[in-house]
DNA sequence: CGAGGCATTGAGTGAGCTCAAAAGGCGTGG
DNA sequence: CCACGCCTTTTGAGCTCACTCAATGCCTCG
């Protein structure tokens, strides 16, 4: 369904919002330990921000690409469609997410990126990525770990999908979702939104957009959740969390140094 | 199942075998991109060789990491288990892998490492990965690039859950190992050894080990493949790609570089 | 030779599927 | 402003794939 056409409004970048655009990344797993001059040299990597509408196709499979978008505002995912045109959606992405930081070090994608709603992204130019990784190792080490977040994500969803049922997978999905956006401020006693639709969700938990609507009713009759035009509203994170059988530790909380265990 | 306990065999170290150990890491996906230095630098890093029995816990998750393992001989797995002890195996890992190079840049994993038959590993100490960071930016890429080719299979291993049913499924994991195997040279006329249990395979489909079962004697039955006591035949190649939805792509044959399109 | 783990097969059950239909929401054009 | 159309959401009915439970055979190893 998302047309494509890159439909871009090029922003004008006025010297004084330096310091924003790239003050979600990795806040809550780390960001903290960027110096000033590593944070300042990350915001220098963005060349421009764009908005973009909603239900657009940013970068197709196999293409080249040449910069990474930090997604500034709203919701965008990565997915993959089989032969049938069945599509398989591998990851979400809020605020704060390099959504295609990988694209820097495989230069091409082996999936698509789209936005699911209007977006604002900061675009990072690889050959400034390049330059990064050339003079800056922490720096550098820290926008590898943010895409091992994003491989430590995608092996929760294969344990999501390989191990749990419908509801489970459900709220799984909706548990990690509460905690990536609570780290990014989004979270506002246990409501927040998610405005996409219920076929998006299905393709995401591996099941049936109708199966899906029957998993949320039964959520919503069980008083766990509630999911209605977009937003989402925790009603009992405890029982969801048991139903998701969620562990929040491979989200990274605290950033890669925060140690558990000695040895 | 596996015991725990690092039962390591540590073996002497002969400096003929320097540019040894690390041949296998990346070929067929751009290893022939990293120069000469690089090369040595790398095999540099390696600070041991050990031998490991097989159904042994490598490491356990939340363990602080000081070392990574790439594999030389044997078959390696991750995997998780939920709240009843049920086990989802994450990714499985062939000779040539860097099986947990993430966790040089995410210092404690989120997941469990494990033999599932005797292996040889070289471990990477990760003090000099942090030098190879420091000053190698090129090798670092290619590091970091290896990593995320992790993270491309396990969005794969997503969509073969989430879109594919158990016979595709299996179909699948056996099209993955066959195209990783061949790369490093493992696979004779369609066959090679995989020498793992109905049940590893059924804990990485996401199916029960009695369906497995079923679903191996129907592949066999229809002429596609057949997994007897470890050995794998792979029969009928296309037929097996069309069943699984496979697409090699992603597994970045070539490497980074290997441009698909224009733009 | 016995024990334990793995592989195999059968029978019955159930979660999630397909097919189908209808209601609600929203934007566009007459 | 209304009507239409399209997409999404919701619910029902029947079916199927994969599950559970169970039993048996096989193979390896002590």
């Amino acid at each position: 369904m998302p047309v494509s056409a890159i439909d871009t409004l090029p922003e004008q970048r006025r010297p004084d919002d330096r310091p924003r655009l790239t003050e979600l990344f990795l806040k809550g797993r780390g960001r903290d330990t960027m110096t000033p001059e590593d944070a300042a040299t990350l915001e220098d990597s963005i060349e421009e921000v764009r908005t973009i509408p909603a239900r657009t196709i940013v970068i197709r499979r196999d293409e080249r690409v040449r910069h990474s978008s930090l997604l500034l505002e709203g919701v965008m995912c990565r997915y993959m469609d089989d032969r049938q045109g069945n599509r398989q959606i591998v990851a979400f992405h809020v605020p704060g997410d390099f959504v295609d930081l990988h694209g820097f070090a495989m230069r091409h994608l082996d999936h698509d990126v789209a936005t699911l709603t209007p977006v604002r992204v900061a675009l990072a130019g690889h050959d400034r990525l390049e330059r990064i990784v050339a003079s800056y190792p922490r720096l550098t080490r820290l926008l590898w770990f943010s895409t091992l977040l994003d491989a430590a994500m995608h092996r929760e969803w294969v344990f999501r999908l390989g191990r749990l049922e419908a509801d489970g997978r459900v709220a799984h999905l909706f548990c990690e979702l509460h905690a990536r956006l609570a780290m990014v401020d989004l979270v506002r006693e246990g409501a927040f939104r998610f405005p996409v639709t219920q076929i998006d969700l299905a393709e995401a938990a591996g099941i049936t957009p109708v199966h899906l609507n029957r998993v949320l009713r039964s959520l919503r009759e069980r008083g766990l959740m509630t999911f209605r035009s977009g937003e989402v509203h925790i009603l009992d994170l405890d029982m969801l969390t048991a139903l998701a059988d969620f562990d929040p530790s491979y989200l990274y909380g605290g950033g890669p140094t925060l140690e558990k265990q000695g040895a």
